[in-house]
DNA sequence: AGTTAATGACACTTCACGGTATCATTAAGA
DNA sequence: TCTTAATGATACCGTGAAGTGTCATTAACT
């Protein structure tokens, strides 16, 4: 039915993309050893044997799809430029349907990709973290008029981590066990506007 | 080899519980798609024919396995007599292995068991911070110097939520993502004691 | 031009798993 | 006591999935 042979070098590419994006989806809708590559290859338009002659096998097949779809997301986290803009921003990309479906497959294959599970940590929460500590005094106390408050002072790195906890609070949970659906770019600004007080005063 | 026939009432009464305790232990390793009855059965020292006259089909053994889980672990979490006390507790309970594993298990599940991640979500998380919320006073603003902070007052459920997010904060995604051991109660209470002073001055 | 690499088509193997059937056996229930 | 329910043992069915082999075909590479 399609075309046979070696196939030109944009053909070739936009064959791996058709790939990956089916890979995607399947792995989002049905976790890694409910996905078949029977199926990801059909909804790719692609024959099984092109597959594993371009991975080698199915985990393969999911490393590199949580990878590229890691990169397309992180893509679209652009740097606001104040705190507030950064914050609000990465609430939004970050409850979005891909961020949620890709964060929800980390963790579940997490105990059988502990490598994959780690660079995701590193070049996401990590990533966004460093991020965030950027626009964080270091030296400002969490409560300046408390005296037991302002001796527990916090380097920027912790209490970023602590903003991204926020910011990334029961919404995002709720979002994972997929209870809710995702917030507009509206309600993500303002759930990142009641994070901000509570860590920088 | 082993004794045939109909069981004593206590004997079928450990037998559920070897069912589910195996099913626990498969899943949370597996997960659900990965684990198999045949592995489960022999793993609890029963056929396969037994778990089904018990269970019908894998989904309710599944189902069975996350809620029996999920008492076992809500049984641990004493309430303590302080604020303090409640939320190192609760901060210890909820990064042990087994409670990572459940939270894990029904994160990577829930696109296919909603109504068990609603169950889950309202029994664990929406209890928790029910709990919190009752040490917390409904009229504290996070920061009393701050004339534009005051204005935004939270009632005492969202500065629960906010608690919480913190209590389960990255230590928790790393946890889930199988990346940090479980922390000792000395380490949970210090990082719940770091929490506090975030959300109540 | 000649060689090589990558593909589609397709059949195939191997294996595991969900679920069912049967039957002897033994305790529970009436 | 007699019926019934629940089990172990065991075999089985149907399905589906991972991964491979082969071959004609066609573009890339040299």
């Amino acid at each position: 039915m399609a075309k046979r042979g070696r196939p030109t070098a944009d053909e070739r590419a936009r064959r791996l993309t058709r790939i990956l994006d089916a890979a995607v989806d399947s792995f989002a809708v049905n976790g890694f050893a409910g996905s078949s590559l029977d199926e990801i290859a059909a909804s790719a338009g692609v024959t099984k044997r092109t597959i594993y002659t371009d991975y080698g096998d199915k985990a393969a097949v999911f490393d590199a799809a949580v990878e590229r779809e890691h990169d397309r997301i992180r893509a679209s986290a652009i740097e606001g430029s104040s705190l507030q803009d950064v914050a609000a921003e990465l609430v939004f990309v970050l409850h979005s349907d891909a961020a949620i479906a890709l964060h929800r497959s980390v963790i579940a294959e997490a105990p059988r990709f502990p490598e994959l599970a780690r660079r995701f940590y590193e070049a996401g929460p990590g990533h966004s973290i460093a991020l965030l500590a950027r626009y964080l005094p270091d030296d400002a106390p969490e409560a300046p008029t408390d005296p037991a408050a302002a001796a527990s002072v916090a380097p920027a790195t912790a209490r970023a981590e602590a903003l991204y906890a926020l910011l990334l609070g029961e919404r995002h949970r709720r979002r994972l066990l997929a209870l809710d659906p995702a917030p507009s770019p509206a309600v993500a600004a303002a759930h990142a506007a009641s994070c901000l007080p509570l860590v920088i005063p």
